[in-house]
DNA sequence: TTGTAAGCGTTATCAC
DNA sequence: GTGATAACGCTTACAA
């Protein structure tokens, strides 16, 4: 017999309250299956000893790890720290936990993080957009491993998301601001490829502007990384061209509090001179001055959502319907009619 | 004999490769102790079956996640989401995952997060702030979790941390602005009980004062939850006093734009009539107008820090050094002299 | 309600 | 360089 210096195991406090191994798993996962004086038994020895289960021994057993991956682009735009955040805390009260990967926009990398993540053994997986390669879906059905996408609801695809019509509300948004007679445009966008958000924000301008009969000449188009310098950046280069819009759609918040921040430095008056529009709806939105009109979109409703169709799944085996969640204008002080 | 339709293990690869498990294993976990002749068999055999190891049966064999769970109060503050996102970069590169708890400011909340990370396998943890019970410790260590602090730098504290000194971060920062003049002062904070940060950013205030001869009773405290509005309504309080401050710092950068909002409402001008100052560093503060003195607080900085002392503790065994970063003034648009 | 015992799929220690 | 084989600590039929 030799002194045990390593962590107890079930055996160890199966052997200090006196009952079998089963006994004790059975009083940790299913408490009410178990007599109420044995559990106390074992509930003491658990304290005394300082047992904790070991998480390897019970994945393997069990299969599953209760876990959950999360692959976004970046926590540094506030509109996904919070539909994590909301998708965190549903996931919790769940008894699950969120692993967490992130691509910095770079799709490429998406591919190399599900992979580990499933080796990590995430449970499921919460994945942003629609765009991706087609063999990475029979990955995940190869591995068993389910996953949903939020952020964007493409109507076309048949597999389960979460999320909003970017198109849809982006169109809506430039047909109100076409209405108060803006005909020259610009939308300072991040990188379109591979990001089917943008792509469909864009999209969303286009549409409004040929429902209206505007050429998409009057269109100003600019790609640039998500940031606010680079929303300075790109609304100054709007500012020198030939033609001046009078209205600036921008991609996200980010990039039209940083065309706000350069409309002041230049003296350009937001909205007398000139209204910028924004998409997403965050704490920046009604901090800055004036207040930016933006997209509303239902960050933390997705995530939650995200998470209670993940757990649905893994819990009763319910497949998750699509869901069309609505994301709409909100109207503050950038913008004015011409 | 039975047809296998379950996920291929490593048995079934050593079959088809002709070689022993052990080989296997080998082959992946250490190539470079197989014969290349076998390697090719084993990798061939593997990409055929589309074999990928379990996840539950590596961690008790190895008895390592390479996962480390990350308890922070939130993401939705951006100090917050920009520190684990650089955590988390710093981690994946190491090849490490993040896990992700919050405790939504309630530090209750956080001993059941603690126990239930490590029941998922961490193999360690970084928290935020000193304040929490020494029975946490004690738990941490039986259970050989090493963990780091940050946020918070206490130079009284023997536990490894990474972090600023809040208190003399803002003793820094009043100093100067005492300098300027101001001898009504306001201070609206968050919540000081088992919040370090708040607590010590609150002394730094007092600590200066003392410094310049001014009375304590120059100070109006307020106590609120961080928020844009929670920042407002205590600004609004602060109007209403018999006395008003001339100068007022906040707790954090989210609740100087409160502030610098409800100043705006009431018609006070900011930094004439009235100087803010925040705390962080964060977007906000230079989006806002006028953009906002603060302290700049290292969060990537801390975050990659974190991650690296971690990785290096777990790899290599070398105990985390205790580093005090620097946070220092940054001097914007919303301090003026009385 | 409780106990017995058979896995679960790796890794790691030995021999060879 | 390679192969047997013994852990690893839990869950879960099945039996009592």
């Amino acid at each position: 017999m030799t002194t045990q210096y390593s962590t107890p195991t079930l055996e160890d406090v199966a052997g200090l309250a006196g009952v079998s191994t089963a006994t004790v798993s059975r009083a940790i996962n299913f408490p009410d299956k178990v007599a109420v004086k044995t559990r106390q038994k074992v509930e003491d020895a658990i304290s005394k000893l300082g047992y904790s289960p070991n998480f390897g021994a019970r994945v393997m057993a069990a299969r599953q790890t209760k876990t959950i991956g999360a692959i976004i682009p970046t926590m540094e735009n506030a509109v996904f720290a919070r539909g994590l955040q909301a998708f965190q805390d549903e996931l919790w009260n769940h008894g699950y936990t969120m692993l967490v990967a992130s691509t910095g926009y770079k799709d490429d990398k998406e591919e190399e993080q599900i992979r580990s993540l499933i080796a990590r053994g995430a449970d499921a997986l919460l994945l942003i957009g629609h765009s991706r390669n087609a063999d990475i879906y029979r990955f995940l059905e190869a591995q068993n491993v389910p996953a949903i996408i939020t952020w964007a609801f493409d109507p076309t695809s048949e597999r389960p998301s979460i999320g909003f019509d970017n198109k849809a509300a982006m169109h809506d948004m430039a047909l109100q601001v076409i209405e108060m007679g803006h005909t020259q445009l610009a939308l300072i966008s991040a990188e379109t490829t591979s990001n089917d958000r943008a792509l469909e924000r864009h999209r969303g301008v286009l549409a409004a502007m040929q429902d209206r009969g505007l050429p998409i000449q009057n269109l100003n188009f600019i790609e640039t990384t998500y940031g606010i310098d680079e929303g300075a950046a790109a609304f100054a280069q709007l500012m020198d061209a030939p033609i001046r819009p009078t209205a600036v759609f921008c991609g996200n918040d980010v990039l039209a509090a940083g065309a706000l921040r350069k409309a002041r430095e230049l003296g350009i008056e937001v909205p007398n001179d000139i209204s910028i529009i924004g998409f997403d709806d965050i704490e920046l939105a009604h901090v800055v001055h004036p207040p930016l009109t933006t997209v509303h979109v239902p960050h933390r409703e997705m995530g939650r959502l995200a998470a209670l169709a993940l757990v649905n799944l893994l819990q009763e085996g319910k497949q998750p319907e699509k869901i069309n969640l609505k994301a709409h204008p909100i109207f503050r002080g950038t913008l004015a009619p011409v």
